[in-house]
DNA sequence: GAGTATCGCAAAAACGGTTTGTCCAAGTCA
DNA sequence: TGACTTGGACAAACCGTTTTTGCGATACTC
């Protein structure tokens, strides 16, 4: 079952085996045939192992997403991490590799895994992982962007673009005052969404809010809660997170007030909650993005520079009932 | 940065560097202790993919999770295997192992890939994965039982234990008539629910009512508001599914019947969506799941047999509104 | 004091491939 | 016809470990 079987079975030398199999020597296309038929027969698989030694390449590469030290997932959206996962794996596989998942608090971990090439989503400020394997030379690709830093090899969506287009999308129904509800500023994408908000505040001339939250509903909603008691309430909120979109819906119908009517809300990313709450949404696709991270950093493994330094995702907006004019009647349990 | 410049720099042979830094061979303590302290001071990392050739192990654990062939998951609870997953992940690493995905629609790749083991979320029945492997002599454990098979290893939870406990519920709290929506009959846990249904309702002298439908909520609604439009509609539903349940609640409520007063609703397994929907639900914990899944194939790999050949995970049932008998009030969005 | 454990370490053989360098035969060119 | 190229195949080195075997030296036994 070795590559010695092979050879003998075929009647040549094992460097014409591997020679044949790969492709890659000046060997007779006859002989090439033969000895793959002859593989073939035997059933022979190269030992990944062995090829990895010789060739110094260990085929796997890492996917690193955030998670605290007690194990639980310390991401928001576990449906998008799951699509993106999934995505990945999948483009990985297609290109001779493998993905193995890798969580942040197991940095020792790291260190006893041979890995051609490194994923790290949403990467944070001096990301520790990110700084690691550049240090040891592993390629190593982000999705969303380190914040502070220029360069490196990148996947993000454009979220410079994409929230003054639903700030507008709201203004366009009606709002005046919108707030912005959204996670810790430790990622790209919160910072270039705060950053954005607050360059459309200042050229539509409307005072920002910002209300920070942990990734509950139950966060969205009380922030949400706190916001519309103030003073000068918002009429429409934007929310970083479907979760927390959806608890500033509870804290509008707690508040007594009337979805779109009297608040819009909208969220980014889509999903499935937020499809069922009719939740206007950034749709963020994560398949994309997994792909793309896994051709890039493939790319850079295999020694090309890949065809852009930087991709940017396109995004796409949903409109739904929780912004239309028309109000948002629960039409689910009886009150 | 190789084992040699590690045997040159504390001036003994490399064989004497293994032996030290793996504990094996007999070997001087006070030789041992300084082989070690010359390997941390030029910070050696034994080469994975060397120690695996030498070894015969590769390291890796596989994890395989239904997918379609398009790519998009074909599970049900995406939560519910992103805990798996995740837990599974850490158990691996703090075993020395890693975790590689793998979709089961990329049947190629399983071959270009060494594993030392494999877990199998929801195999079905003569699953070809858990087939292919054990024919390899690879040790193969599955979470759920594989259908129609005796023996093999795996972590499961008892529905025939769990069901029966859930019906008792509902029928404790006025349910005379309950009905089971499940997903397709393939997988174990479908499987054993079913027949826990049905031997419950012959124990109980209930006609069963059983409605398949897919993984969705738009499905659990249609189903259900099959079933309330019947002659003799069921006054409480278990589905096997808390996206299924959710459709039962919206059902229910386009009907024009209370939950839990006229309609009493629970489902398998807990999420965060269920929580918000006042869902009594039975909850599976995925993480013990992945972490018995992980021990087990572990003990396996490295010849153990492991302490017990079938793990059982506790299940509860967490009783919420949707099975009280105080009418379950939609606080949310005004009507 | 000869015979025998035991100890501490090293040399060498795997592990299963890839890659390099070499050789030979046949064809090409001047 | 001799020099040079080219195509085809092979032997051997190498990748970086683990593991087995072997060999002096020291300690123990009687």
């Amino acid at each position: 079952m070795g590559i010695r079987e092979v050879a003998d079975a075929a009647g040549v030398s094992i460097t014409t085996v591997s020679h044949a199999l790969n492709g890659k020597g000046r060997i007779n296309e006859r002989t090439r045939r033969r000895v793959q038929q002859v593989a073939e027969q035997l059933g022979y698989r190269p030992n990944t192992v062995a090829r990895s030694l010789a060739g110094g390449r260990s085929g796997l590469i890492g996917l690193a997403i955030a998670q605290t030290s007690d194990g639980e997932f310390a991401i928001s959206d576990i449906a998008f991490y799951s699509h993106l996962m999934n995505a990945a794996t999948i483009a990985a596989f297609d290109r001779g590799y493998a993905l193995v998942l890798a969580s942040g608090a197991q940095e020792a971990a790291w260190n006893n895994l041979w890995l051609d090439g490194l994923i790290v989503v949403d990467p944070i400020r001096d990301d520790p992982l990110c700084a690691e394997f550049r240090g040891r030379g592993i390629p190593v690709v982000t999705t969303g962007r380190i914040p502070e830093e220029d360069g490196g090899h990148w996947v993000d969506c454009n979220h410079f673009e994409a929230t003054p287009a639903i700030l507008d999308h709201l203004a366009a129904r009606g709002a005046r005052r919108i707030a912005l509800i959204g996670t810790a500023p430790i990622t790209s994408y919160s910072l270039d969404t705060r950053a954005a908000y607050q360059q459309w505040c200042k050229q539509h001339d409307q005072e920002p809010m910002i209300a920070v939250a942990r990734a509950e509903e139950s966060a969205g909603f009380e922030t949400t809660q706190k916001l519309l008691r103030r003073a000068g309430r918002p009429d429409a909120i934007y929310a970083m997170l479907d979760r927390l979109a959806i608890g500033a819906l509870l804290a509008a119908q707690a508040e007594g007030l009337s979805v779109p009517g009297q608040l819009q809300v909208a969220g980014c990313t889509d999903s499935d909650a937020g499809k069922r709450e009719h939740l206007t949404a950034i749709v963020v696709p994560p398949e994309q993005i997994g792909r793309a991270a896994v051709a890039m950093v493939a790319d850079l493994i295999e020694g090309r520079e890949p065809p852009e330094q930087h991709v940017w995702v396109p995004t796409r907006i949903v409109p739904r009932r929780s912004t239309r004019r028309k109000a948002l009647v629960r039409e689910r349990l009886p009150a």
